[in-house]
DNA sequence: TGCTCACGTGTAATCGATTCCATGGAATCG
DNA sequence: CGATTCCATGGAATCGATTACACGTGAGCA
């Protein structure tokens, strides 16, 4: 139905297809005569420029793509939230693609973005599945093909690429300090999946913290989950059941710590009494909970407008500046004396 | 950095720019030497076939938008990845746009696509702000150019587009009957924005089920929400202080529900006992919360995966048979006898 | 006055694929 | 055996924009 082309709008306007662009897209000199007159028959037709025939010639897309692992996480909502509208203010539309954690799907939207030719890509890059000194095929042909490529969240150390990341380590410090002075010995992480690089900086942040805190590292107080609810619910019954009886427990992300939060109100358990727990990701949940749950928190906005900014320095040939953002810890009432452990 | 064209695969194999084309469309018939020939070649040069040349000439992007209102609402998350799985079943790729809850942006995304040639369009459409009587004008121009449409979740009844909705009438009836028989006479409505359809639903079909059992619709005990966790909260300040005590509230969407049993529980109100309380929408969090919160639920995977099926019906020039989905009732410890009216 | 320069414009090439059309050779049929 | 059909293929047009290049005109300068 929208057949209506520049050519039409050149001829309506009675001037030639060139003259129709350059006023179109502002960019060369033109009369204010014959813009007047475009821009009248363009608005007047209803003109909407293609966008393919456009960036075939022009070799921009004006397109970014985003692919996060998750999109029902909230954590990584709000980042491609933040990426999005960052974004826009630069004039750039954003293409959500979603691994769910699941490398496969990603290979299959980098193809795609890849055969769109987005002008750049932030990636939360998924880990290699057992070969871990590859990175997937496909992420090896975007970098081969020179597209602008930043990584966000997570970062793939193989490959040296700009990453916008979060240090949780004073945030764990001084969380693990806090659990100390209330008398915690045996404290539990339900940790994330090993391959994905948050999962571990926020372990081996975890490990530093308990020994610069003067506790001993327990290897045995570490559960791998893989950031969904019911690993945390799975985590949870691990914790009732461990014969170490932790008093307290350090969850890696939102979702897990809901999975876990649940088994517990089930079980009777009493946070901020029982057990005391913090999770990471700030999330309306955590404040919803009774009690409130202590949270380490990323500055997701923040992160997210870096990332973009970052890439638009790749784009422009430049070397982005590499940045790390620090995790804040907020106590709450989930925190309490270590005292009763929690019955089985 | 990424030259490489068909016609250098075609060169390379020793063939045709045509015959090439064939072989990677798979469309015509070509004959196993040549189709293997240039497949080896493609591979060999690491061929990335140009999205925008091909759809320029073919008129399809096998791409689809998707419009929603709040990426960050688990609502619509959920809704964004059931419709993105279908897509990509059907080979297309879905662009998710936020519109946030705000219909300058979801014009501003809409012309985007429109731009970009998508071969259908998914929308939550957003309501109009004050001129009832007209949807935007931009959501004009996309009916006139003709690109398939189907709405999802919410519709707007001046435009007779496909629409793929939830019913909760049947549900509500339950949960109204459920608390009649508890007792409780005044019961709170925290709703909606009224430009969103479903807001109005709800609405609607809350006075409907309130008099289908007997009891008396009361205008004063509707708060008007925005769908936000925020105005949750302020709709929870809003039951404490009102003059008819109510002992029961219905929330209308899930963040509402979160900002609200926040205040709620800062305020020592014990939700179960004191309140009772049901939420539209089935998350975790409501499972998580102590008591856990009876919901209203829909079935977004089904919804989406309607609404992509739809779409095809619409691109393939077919009406697509209208279709509602049933809401349903989970009732769960946060309902109580109504007993002692909550204090302010 | 004559020359250069800048500016606005039109013509046509171009981006990278798909696809219409013509062609030559093989296969099939009477 | 000659005619017809079918198939694989190559040449060239095409999609709708941008943009290199050329041209004419009027201003500025010596």
């Amino acid at each position: 139905m929208n057949a209506v082309t520049i050519k039409d709008v050149a001829q309506a306007a009675g001037v030639s297809s060139a003259t129709a662009s350059r006023v179109l897209s502002g960019h060369s000199a033109t009369s204010a005569e014959s813009r007047e007159k475009v821009e009248a028959a363009a608005k007047n037709l209803g003109f909407v420029p293609n966008a393919q025939a456009r960036s075939l010639r022009s070799t921009k897309t004006d397109t970014i793509a985003l692919l996060i692992s998750d999109v029902r996480n909230p954590y990584f909502s709000d980042l491609a939230h933040a990426v999005e509208q960052q974004a826009l203010e630069a004039g750039m539309m954003t293409f959500i693609g979603n691994a769910n954690e699941d490398s496969e799907q990603q290979d299959k939207f980098l193809a795609a973005m890849l055969s769109r030719r987005v002008d750049g890509l932030i990636v939360v890059p998924q880990g290699l599945d057992e070969d871990s000194e590859h990175p997937s095929e496909m992420m090896q042909r975007i970098v081969s093909s020179g597209t602008p490529l930043v990584f966000v969240d997570r970062t793939l150390p193989q490959l040296n690429i700009p990453s916008i990341s979060a240090s949780s380590a004073t945030a764990l410090n001084e969380a693990i300090g806090e659990l100390k002075a209330l008398g915690h010995q045996n404290i539990a992480f339900l940790g994330g999946p090993a391959h994905a690089s948050t999962a571990r900086e926020r372990h081996s942040a975890f490990d530093a913290a308990l020994e610069a805190n003067g506790l001993t590292t327990e290897k045995s107080l570490h559960f791998a989950g893989d950031f969904r609810a019911a690993s945390g619910a799975d985590g949870a019954h691990w914790v009732l059941r461990h014969q170490l009886e932790p008093t307290a427990v350090i969850i890696a992300d939102a979702p897990m710590a809901i999975g876990a939060l649940t088994v517990w109100r089930e079980a009777g358990i009493r946070v901020g009494a029982d057990l005391s727990v913090i999770a990471f990701d700030e999330v309306d949940a955590m404040l919803m909970h009774h009690p409130p749950i202590a949270t380490i928190s990323h500055d997701l906005h923040s992160m997210g407008r870096a990332a973009v900014t970052a890439l638009q320095s790749v784009m422009a040939d430049k070397e982005p500046e590499p940045q790390e953002f620090i995790s804040q810890f907020t106590p709450r009432a989930s925190l309490a004396q270590a005292s009763v452990t929690p019955g089985a």
